[in-house]
DNA sequence: TGTTAAAAAATGAACATTCATTCTTTTTTA
DNA sequence: TAAAAAAGAATGAATGTTCATTTTTTAACA
């Protein structure tokens, strides 16, 4: 009886709290009492729903990358043409670093800084393994070169990564055009 | 008389410290205390050298930043061949990224966080000008393609702190090849 | 259907701790 | 021996977390 009626609501308003504070202050700057105060709860009622400091940003992480590679992978299937399916993956990822910019600045702290902690870190690495799975396939047809996946992904996915944190920094603003070229360069670098 | 006696080695033991516990721990959790204890310095001694905790951050940014464009630059001069001169800055910069990591893997926290302030991170983008330059020569001899140069940063330098990334948390060891065939990916993506 | 009591959720204040910084004293340097 | 540098202890503010209490929800029963 009565059992999980916390408001999804408000785990929610938590969650975009931490991201937006983290984003702006960083998580060296960002209590607890001001993630409450801008979801509007008590600080209290952040322990209901989270462990601890640690675990809300161990989970805000892993939920913030799920959804990323949710959205990158949403519209492939398996059985796409291999320069398709990376076309496909390569533009959703650009899409969601730059729309999604909130997320996606989250994230890049998250993986340049110790503030995960290794497991949920380690956690998050998976998701992203369709791509490789692409990539594998890509090379036994001989379609992509035979690479180790991290270069392919220096290659290809990392350049939007800093695109995106420029865009943030509104040092630059990225078109359609940018977008379309950064593809075509990301898929000369890597196919045979 | 008796002014700047103050130690450069107690400044230098500041500096590493804490480079290596904002590598280690973030700099969420790195007490000023730590760092003078690792130090081997008192935490009061902190403040003869640096104002506050923000301005050690901020000046350990842009000494470590100063260092890196430093090594490499360090035997570029303006009036090499683009070609050669990219080669030459490009290997550099991946030599400093993957044998000094300590000091790459500060500066990849420091531009993904807000953990250094805007005026220090401002000062910290203007050491790359040499290389800008040479872009621009490039490109007014139709060597280089006509793109902006944050889409150049992005295609040929952000690859390599993805890379040194991967190196430092030992998922994957680069070797000399490798880092051959990154260059030729990146001068090929950006190359007339 | 409306009442009620137990359980869950939420809260604000309180707590212990940690931290950046400063104060006072001692040590070193010139 | 005077001035700078360094140290350690002290301070006050801030922070993560918990506690005691109130509010809301749930569901059994009248």
């Amino acid at each position: 009886m009565a059992k999980l009626q916390k408001s999804i609501d408000k785990r929610n308003a938590l969650v975009n709290a931490t991201i937006s504070l983290v984003n702006n202050n960083g998580f060296h700057a960002t209590p607890m009492s001001k993630i409450a105060k801008m979801a509007n709860v008590s600080p209290a009622t952040i322990y209901l729903y989270f462990e601890n400091k640690q675990d809300l940003v161990n989970k805000v992480y892993l939920e913030v990358k799920e959804a990323y590679t949710q959205y990158a992978f949403q519209t492939y299937n398996g059985k796409m043409e291999v320069a398709e399916g990376f076309e496909l993956i390569w533009k959703r990822i650009a899409h969601f670093k730059l729309k999604k910019s909130e997320e996606a600045m989250f994230l890049a702290q998250c993986d340049n800084t110790p503030m995960v902690d290794e497991p949920s870190r380690n956690e998050g690495i998976k998701h992203l393994q369709p791509l490789l799975d692409l990539w594998q396939r890509g090379q036994q047809k001989g379609i992509i070169k035979p690479l180790s996946p991290y270069l392919l992904y220096a290659y290809t996915i990392s350049p939007i990564s800093f695109l995106m944190v420029m865009q943030q920094r509104e040092v630059f603003q990225l078109n359609e055009n940018h977008v379309e070229e950064a593809f075509q360069a990301a898929w000369d670098s890597i196919k045979a």
